[in-house]
DNA sequence: CGGAGTGATCGG
DNA sequence: CCGATCACTCCG
């Protein structure tokens, strides 16, 4: 029992985990965690995970040893906790501006990498990347006016969402109408109705209702149901 | 000023100690302390340091942080003070018994490691521990019957110490001396003589002087005083 | 697999 | 709350 690979139900369709253990050394008996995405390519840290899954989904309480999202995780981030606390947003937290993952993570932790096959660009390129990598779609950006989305990228993966969920604003796509909706789920106890006023399709930066998440106003069906708990949601 | 690197002149010569800045993660600014043995091996805690050299000098009132020597840290060790004054021996402490640096230290929080090389033993060897490691001698284990003593390490540095010490008792080297009396004039106020009978040579267990360090009867002469200047003994 | 660098934990 | 210790991560 030194070597296994198996789905890590966790992450998306397709990716498998992997643990190797030591056998000689200082380190004998330890055990390294590897990832596979779907094509193949092996990812050795969550740091290095993330840069590829950061933006269409939370890592944050996800355990790269395990592989699985643990809820002590979700107490971490103490400073922000308690600078949230202060403020005077008691009990409705800014779905808009208070990720589940540090907010900073998008702009200082997350480089944005330009994905390129120009052969005078010296940037690294990996052809399989542009299967991998997500989007680099985040929809804080699109408010702040940070817009790394790159057109090339439009043709990757669909993701599967009830028709009845509408994204809202520019760039919005189903991939950080995700990211929207989970985090509304996660981070607020109150219900998540979606952006109601019709005057946010014209304006979203003047009309946006913070406390919503960036999606239309929408309708939970039964079927909607069933493809959230299909989906482990 | 991130990274220094220097003589720690409280631990034996050759020893270095380094502090490091911590550059980035919740810990920021905070630093961390190394020392480096001779031989290069790193250490990074006093609890690690104190294994390699807590039975040949006394690191009770050494400062980790700062490399030197604390008097603040003297008045420590409070429970066993109380016992001590509890006991029959007031003012005149077991020098062979009651050493500065815990008892149980060496039979339970000190692992006696088999240091091997042999091909077929599973015991993680460490080459340069050899070097490092001061001799697993303690006087106390000697009278004990506890020998962790390797015949192996006899070759290792000698120590410096003055022609008129001898030590007292089977497998009594410069070490153990050494430690017997740094620790005597540690703990008493009372002159040391060493052993005065003569009769210890023959049976050690027997005719012991507990309130003496394990040392033959010397004269100190001025030249071994400024030797011991030199040693900042 | 090693090891520097950082996080997690515990005791005071 | 803080510092000391130790476990662990992550990348070479």
């Amino acid at each position: 029992m030194e070597k296994k690979r198996w789905d890590c139900t966790a992450l998306p369709k397709g990716w498998k985990m992997e643990e190797v253990t030591r056998k000689s050394g200082l380190s004998a008996g330890k055990s390294d965690v590897y990832y596979f995405s779907p094509s193949g390519k092996k990812f050795r840290s969550k740091p290095q995970l993330a840069r590829y899954l950061g933006n269409q989904m939370d890592l944050s309480s996800f355990d790269f040893r395990t592989g699985k999202m643990l809820m002590s995780k979700l107490n971490k981030n103490r400073q922000r906790l308690r600078y949230d606390n202060n403020s005077q947003n008691k009990g409705k937290p800014d779905l808009n501006t208070s990720l589940p993952v540090r907010q900073t993570a998008s702009i200082f932790k997350q480089p944005v990498t330009k994905v390129t096959n120009h052969p005078n660009n010296k940037v690294k390129t990996d052809p399989q990347k542009a299967v991998d990598q997500p989007r680099q779609l985040f929809w804080e950006k699109k408010l702040s006016g940070l817009n790394a989305y790159d057109i090339a990228e439009e043709l990757v993966k669909t993701m599967e969402l009830p028709k009845g969920l509408q994204g809202v604003g520019p760039g919005c796509t189903d991939k950080t109408l995700l990211s929207a909706i989970a985090s509304a789920l996660h981070t607020s106890a109150a219900p998540i109705t979606g952006q109601l006023s019709a005057a946010v399709e014209k304006n979203p930066g003047v009309w946006l209702n913070t406390a919503q998440p960036l999606c239309k106003a929408f309708i939970v069906t039964d079927e909607d149901i069933r493809w959230f708990h299909r989906r482990g949601a």
